[in-house]
DNA sequence: TCTTGACATTAGAGCAACTCTCAAGTGTAA
DNA sequence: TTACACTTGAGAGTTGCTCTAATGTCAAGA
């Protein structure tokens, strides 16, 4: 039970710069400022001489649009998200439906990656024999 | 055994517009085009009136290039690799280089994909209660 | 034969989502 | 107090499409 530090969402104490942040989500501090300036990151705060201050708080919010950007919701669709969350419960069904549609198109998202996979791992099979046998075979550019 | 109309790789008869291999490769004609003009797919013929005509073949390298679009291989780097397997066979070091590291930036996406899948999976669960209870619990924009 | 419609072509403008550069300001450390 | 490592906003640049406009081809119907 040490170090027991444990995440917690609703944290608002101010802790994590620009620079954490972008480590934290493994995107670059151009996208982190981006994407607050967009509006997609609510209540993020300021310390006096007006440097951005995340908090855990905040960090739930990003990890959320981060998360719709994986499956290609546009930013402008993800403010949409938001801004119905803050419109408090009657949204409620509206960002329910957006939720189930990403998770649809998520869904084909990876059932896509999962084909180009298989190709990219024939490839793979194919050039591994055109190293061992130091190809001797008939030129074919498609390869 | 009826309607064994194979697709062969090698078959290079012309035999689609753009508009067919747009439908096949479900992009669009606008892009079927901007990946031939930059020469990501090499050899494609034209009809007397300058109407472009891929082949099975043509429609192989598409599929390639498509696949290594879809691990964000950049348009710049694709046509590097074209051009590689344009020179033969001396260049297959190379070229199983850039496959192989398809192949783990590949896995990667997938990785950060299916990570995503579970934080949507519970969004949508918390989403399927609210609706359930008709939500009487306190605000929280956090949803 | 004319013309209408459905397609194709190119060049180039427009767009989303970053990505980077810049000039200027701030905070700490030596 | 001067150097440095950071921050800021404004705005330019980049990538990969995406769309528009002007023009061309061609087959079918009046």
């Amino acid at each position: 039970m040490k170090n027991m530090k444990k995440e917690n969402h609703l944290d608002k104490t101010p802790k994590y710069t620009v620079k954490d942040v972008a480590k934290i989500m493994n995107v670059s501090a151009h996208t982190v400022r981006y994407y607050d300036n967009e509006g997609l990151i609510p209540f993020v705060s300021r310390t006096q001489s007006n440097v951005r201050k995340f908090s855990d708080y905040n960090l739930s919010w990003f990890k959320m649009v981060h998360c719709l950007r994986a499956t290609d919701l546009s930013i402008n669709d993800i403010k949409t998200y938001i801004d119905l969350c803050l419109k408090g419960n009657k949204t409620i069904p509206q960002r329910a439906k957006i939720i189930f549609n990403q998770e649809k198109i998520l869904k084909g998202h990876l059932k896509e990656l999962q084909d180009q996979m298989k190709l990219l791992q024939k490839k793979k099979k194919y050039y591994n024999n055109l190293l061992k046998n130091k190809s001797s075979d008939v030129w074919n550019p498609f390869k």
